[in-house]
RNA sequence: GCGAGAGUGGCGGAAUUGGCAGACGCGCUGGAUUUAGGAUCCAGUGAGGAAACUCCUGGGGGUUCGACUCCCCCCUCUCGCACCA
């Protein structure tokens, strides 16, 4: 028999998919429609055995949809704008471009070896200018329709890099780059109006069952829902503070408030003198750079602010004061503090002598205890003026109709959901087309303009700046509006920009007059099933989805959602550390697949534990996995090749034992059995158990021909080992093609249909029934399937271990539950 | 602190309309084959016990003829959010 050579095998059948255009998506056959997205990546030339794990998922879901006749649409591209790429330039002298598209052909490469299918024409690359082109034009119709726009805003400044950095990018304080502590700055930046779909993001969630709760939970946090009402304090020498609350049914015990140092009352305050200690405590929060203001638990501290304000229920007045617990961000920056019912504002209050104020009573208890900390809960006003005695929840709906009747305050609802920061002054990004006229101020670049083109030949400065600000050929331009003299936009898009439409391109990835084609994204959007990392949960999620409602109001397509099954797959860790290059702990693909082939890279990466669960990797297990393609490797051709009839031997004589299969009706439902478990586990990523019930088929197939040699030729263990082949193949392509033809197969294994399963062969004519006595185990019978409650009541009985436990008893009930179990209950 | 998820042999993990706990793999033990190693094959492998048998799914309680599964309380771990008013 020949060794399992899977050097050989492994190009050859690649060849030969690639030649007959196997995952070619065939657009003129609508049939089922089944768009299987793996999230691209960032091409930074590093690929371990880790990141493979969501492609091996995918492309065997995409290769049984594919023999289950679905028009499967398998694309693959690149995230190829980004800073890793504009580092390497700075720190190597490499470009940027010549980086990426050396890391682009590297990757793809290790791709192939995997095995898993794409259809490759139909790759994109967001560094690309036909591509970016359409980047720039979905930043076009935003602006248009009012849904980009610039605004000042404060953000995370690294002095030393001169560039706003994302949150992502600042750790502990500091500039991931350079370690240069990190400043807020205010900045004149470009925006995407998220929030005028804050609601809608939110509600869409609800329409989402097939993504994971965990995701649509955090996806909810980050929007931050909140009810409320707005209220207006009037302060003593005029003017007003408005802050907002959730508990407007604690006003009444709102002994003082408190506002943000950042707050615009302070200015008023500080220009007509303030103490010199609120003078240097706002200096020192407002320097604060937003990842220091991030760290939770600082103490509170805080200074009075000179300025009273009065309670607009109670009419008491009551200091202001700065804090550094109250952030600028949410809300209004300001707050009214209830000590008596806010674990803040009660520690706060204790430490500065403020007074408190109960006026919820939790049920149970009765007023004037002394409070150990505050009561945060429902309950019954107390001490509220003509609410006293109502439930909070009702007082809360009377005090804001109250509130909104004198005009004191008004409903609202608030969210914690920022407008989307796009601009990043980096080089190598899509270049916003926008330029800044003398006269006309900004003006956008006309569609027929597009794209502006980032020019490729610049000098890159180790300081970090963008080359763009010192190249005049790009910077010096004409104003389109009115020919005058104009100065270009150097900021660049955020790369979140570039892969939050790409699954939209892929249909029609080479088209030089439209970004999508409307009636193929219509009928092959949403993508129906999403894999990627959990790291995408926020960020990547939601700007696609933004991106997806904003194009539908504009009339571009005509659906919500772009993602209809998410599914995210666990990290692959080593030494029980994610693995990476600066851990030192990879696992090297090409030196894994050099040693035992892409299809035990492929096996173990799927049985290696649940999907959605991390996982830690093992050479042990890998060896396994290797060890198992080997046994059905030489099982299948034992089974099928010409020897299987010319070597019989002797039957081994020893009875099958009670685990083994009795005979051919038993193998085949086996068989059909392994069908319909491998079939709904890959359907619903269980890949793990789906590998181990081909284990369990193969080792079944074993046992079967060992007990009886002679049983090689029977239909039923041929129908075993194909069906086994064409289960696996999925899974382990390559040696699953290779077997499939060596057993008699004429085409791809792949063209073939997946195997439907015999409701016929599946029933069995005997079951397994356990007895218990008091709910303890007592003996194990095999009965006819359909055995009648007094049949199997009987052979129960006549059992000699039930009948012993049975002696001297009076049975009192006998529970039966038909082909599964006797239970009998004795006094 | 809030929210979500998880806790099962030496290890990764199976089993959910409540009905055989530990599938499958790794590891380990014994055997066959082999000069040897490796590979392969066979048998065994939750714990205690010579055995009969008893015990066992983080801990405690409950519902039930019967609980890994349902309910209550507690512990631990992971992830997310976090002074959001």
């Amino acid at each position: 028999m020949d060794a399992y050579r899977f050097h050989e095998i492994e190009p050859k059948w690649r060849r030969h998919w690639d030649e007959i255009g196997l995952f070619r998506l065939k657009l003129d056959e609508k049939r089922g429609k089944f768009y299987c997205l793996d999230m691209f990546p960032y091409p930074s030339g590093e690929l371990h055995v880790g990141h493979g794990r969501n492609y091996i998922l995918g492309d065997s879901l995409a290769r049984m949809k594919l023999m289950q006749g679905f028009d499967v649409l398998r694309p693959m591209g690149w995230d190829g704008f980004g800073l890793p790429a504009e580092n390497a330039a700075i720190e190597r002298h490499i470009h940027p471009a010549e980086w990426t598209r050396a890391n682009i052909a590297a990757m793809k490469r290790q791709f192939e070896q995997w095995g898993t299918g794409f259809d490759w024409g139909r790759e994109v690359a967001t560094c690309d200018p036909g591509y970016y082109k359409w980047t720039q034009w979905f930043f076009l119709e935003l602006y248009g329709a009012g849904l980009a726009y610039r605004g000042e805003a404060s953000a995370n400044w690294c002095p030393s890099c001169r560039t706003v950095l994302a949150n992502e990018q600042v750790v502990a304080g500091a500039c991931e780059r350079c370690d240069t502590p990190v400043t807020q700055r205010k900045l004149e930046q470009w925006f995407f109006k998220i929030t005028a779909y804050a609601q809608e993001l939110l509600d869409g969630l609800d329409e989402l069952p097939h993504w994971p709760e965990r995701v649509k939970t955090m996806q909810r946090n980050w929007i931050g829902r909140s009810e409320g009402v707005d209220i207006e304090f009037p302060l003593e020498n005029g003017g007003s503070v408005r802050c907002f609350t959730t508990r407007h049914d604690t006003i009444f015990g709102a002994t003082y408030m408190v506002v943000a140092a950042e707050h615009p009352l302070l200015d008023d305050v500080l220009r007509n003198g303030g103490s010199a200690e609120l003078r240097e405590f706002v200096r020192k929060e407002r320097s604060q750079s937003i990842a220091r203001r991030w760290e939770p638990a600082r103490d509170k501290v805080g200074v009075f602010s000179g300025v009273y304000a009065r309670n607009p229920m109670t009419g008491r007045r009551i200091p202001v004061w700065v804090a550094n617990y109250v952030v600028v961000e949410y809300g209004t920056g300001a707050v009214m503090a209830v000590p008596a019912h806010d674990q803040r504002d009660f520690e706060f209050a204790r430490k500065y002598s403020l007074d408190l104020k109960e006026v919820i009573l939790a049920p149970g208890k009765t007023p004037g205890q002394t409070l150990a900390e505050a009561y945060e809960g429902e309950g019954t006003l107390v001490d509220s003026g003509e609410f006293t005695g109502l439930a909070s929840d009702l007082a809360r709906d009377r005090i804001a109709g109250r509130m909104e009747e004198t005009g004191v305050g008004r409903r609202v609802v608030r969210f914690k959901l920022r407008d989307w920061l796009v601009s990043r002054q980096r080089y190598w990004g899509t270049p916003i087309p926008v330029v800044y006229c003398e006269r006309c101020s900004v003006v956008p670049v006309p569609e027929s303009s597009l794209p502006v083109i980032l020019p490729e030949d610049v000098e890159f400065d180790p300081s970090g700046r963008s080359p763009l600000l010192t190249r005049h050929d790009f910077l010096d331009t004409t104003c389109p509006r009115c020919g005058g003299k104009a100065r270009r936009e150097t900021d660049t898009l955020d790369t979140f920009v570039d892969s939050a439409w790409y699954y939209l391109r892929y249909l029609t990835p080479h088209d030089p007059n439209i970004a999508f084609s409307r009636e193929m994204v219509n009928r092959w959007l949403p993508v129906d099933l999403y894999i990627g990392g959990i790291e995408h949960a926020i960020l990547h999620l939601m700007y696609s989805r933004f991106i997806i409602k904003a194009l539908r109001d504009m009339g571009h397509l005509s659906f919500s959602e772009p993602f209809e099954r998410l599914f995210t797959q666990g990290m692959i860790c080593m030494n029980g550390a994610k693995m990476s290059k600066s851990k030192g702990n990879v696992v090297s693909n090409e030196e894994l697949i050099g040693r035992y082939g892409a299809d035990t890279a492929r096996l173990y990466t799927l049985f290696i534990g649940p999907p959605e669960k991390d996982a830690e990797w093992t050479e042990k297990g890998v060896e396994g996995a290797h060890r198992f393609l080997q046994r059905v490797w030489r099982q299948v051709l034992e089974c099928s090749g010409p020897e299987a009839a010319r070597e019989p031997q002797e039957p081994s004589g020893g009875a099958a034992v009670g685990s083994r299969v009795r005979g051919p009706a038993d193998l085949r439902a086996k068989v059909h059995e392994t069908i319909v478990k491998v079939t709904s586990d890959l359907e619903n990523f269980r890949h793990n158990t789906a590998v181990s019930s081909l284990m369990e088929l193969s080792n079944v197939i074993g046992a079967y021909v060992r007990d009886d040699p002679s049983s090689r030729s029977e239909p039923a263990l041929r129908e075993a080992v194909r069906t086994l082949v064409v289960l696996l193949s999925p899974m382990a392509p390559h040696v699953s093609e290779e077997l499939w033809r060596r057993i008699g197969g004429t085409r791809s294994v792949f063209l073939e249909p997946w195997p439907a399963w015999d409701p016929a062969a599946l029933k069995r004519d005997t079951q397994v029934v356990v007895v218990q006595v008091n709910g303890k185990l007592r003996a194990r019978l095999t009965l006819p399937v359909g055995a009648s409650r007094a049949a199997a009541e009987a052979a129960a009985r006549a059992d000699k271990h039930v009948a012993a436990n049975l002696s001297g008893r009076t049975v009192r009930q006998a529970i039966h539950v038909e082909g599964k179990l006797v239970n009998f209950v004795t006094d």
